[in-house]
DNA sequence: ATGTCTCAAACATTGAGA
């Protein structure tokens, strides 16, 4: 089973460039952050023609999570727990019906900037109630995976120049603390179960040049549940998409589980 | 400090968010 997750940075400015990447990725489930489209406006047809069912968590204009599955999906759930005053559309969850069940969770983490301030405040109340989610899904005993945008650089040698982010949201001490303590529960960084070492990025900035002189950071993660990891056979960065026409600023990222 | 992109407002340009 391949699952991918990918921020395409808007649904409408990714309609020709998104579609082209699905037809070569051949992925059985693909989780979208920043579609930045309600529901109603979610081009569902575009998925459900390449024979994908497509579940949506949208907003208008910011934000919003979808997973599209080419195998059945099984009890959605929209928006992480802990906060009913949260109207941020940046997590969705279902269970994808293989061989095993396996829950996945879609998830487009605060960006938090500037920090500090309330914008960063909120970012760590999320990353806290993230925590408390994946105990609750830990208790279960079975394959899960978080994926998504985490906006968290975790350590210096995922960022091209780590003095440019040390008083950012995305690599500051308490961010990098409340990414560990989702490690500490037990959860693998895939990525880093199967590559090590500098110069491996997911996202590259707009500005500055930063794609041609590959200044980049690796901000989307996926982290595996003890019996998800069992199951890991790769994880890669489809790093190409970065360089095409039209591109978004992050590039997808992708498992393959032995199921 | 910032050379970009996306979206929404409202129909050109600006502000917010990243």
């Amino acid at each position: 089973m391949k699952i991918a997750s990918f921020n395409i940075n808007g649904i409408k400015a990714r309609i020709n460039a998104l579609p082209e990447w699905l037809d070569e990725a051949d992925a059985d489930v693909v989780l979208l952050q920043e579609i930045k489209s309600v529901d109603e406006a979610f081009p569902r047809e575009l998925f459900e023609d390449r024979g994908f069912a497509v579940e949506t968590h949208g907003q208008k204009g910011f934000n919003g999570v979808a997973i599209l599955s080419r195998l059945p999906l099984e009890d959605v759930t929209r928006g992480l727990p802990g906060d009913d005053a949260d109207e941020q559309a940046r997590w969705i969850e279902a269970t994808v019906m293989g061989d095993r069940a396996v829950r996945v969770c879609g998830l487009y983490l605060p960006n938090g900037n500037p920090a500090p301030g309330p914008k960063y405040d909120y970012k760590l109340a999320w990353m806290e109630r993230l925590h408390v989610r994946a105990q609750e899904l830990l208790m279960l005993e079975e394959p899960f995976l978080m994926a998504g945008d985490y906006n968290v650089i975790p350590q210096d040698e995922d960022a091209r120049k780590p003095e440019a982010w040390r008083e950012d949201a995305l690599a500051l001490p308490a961010t990098r603390a409340a990414f560990r303590r989702l490690l500490n529960l037990g959860l693998t960084d895939a990525f880093r179960a199967r590559t090590q070492g500098a110069g491996h990025y997911t996202f590259w900035d707009y500005q500055a040049g930063a794609w041609n002189r590959d200044n980049g950071i690796r901000i989307d993660h996926f982290l595996l549940s003890p019996q998800c990891a069992d199951l890991l056979s790769d994880c890669q960065i489809d790093k190409a998409v970065r360089g095409r026409e039209k591109p978004s600023d992050h590039v997808p990222i992708w498992v393959t589980l032995d199921v």
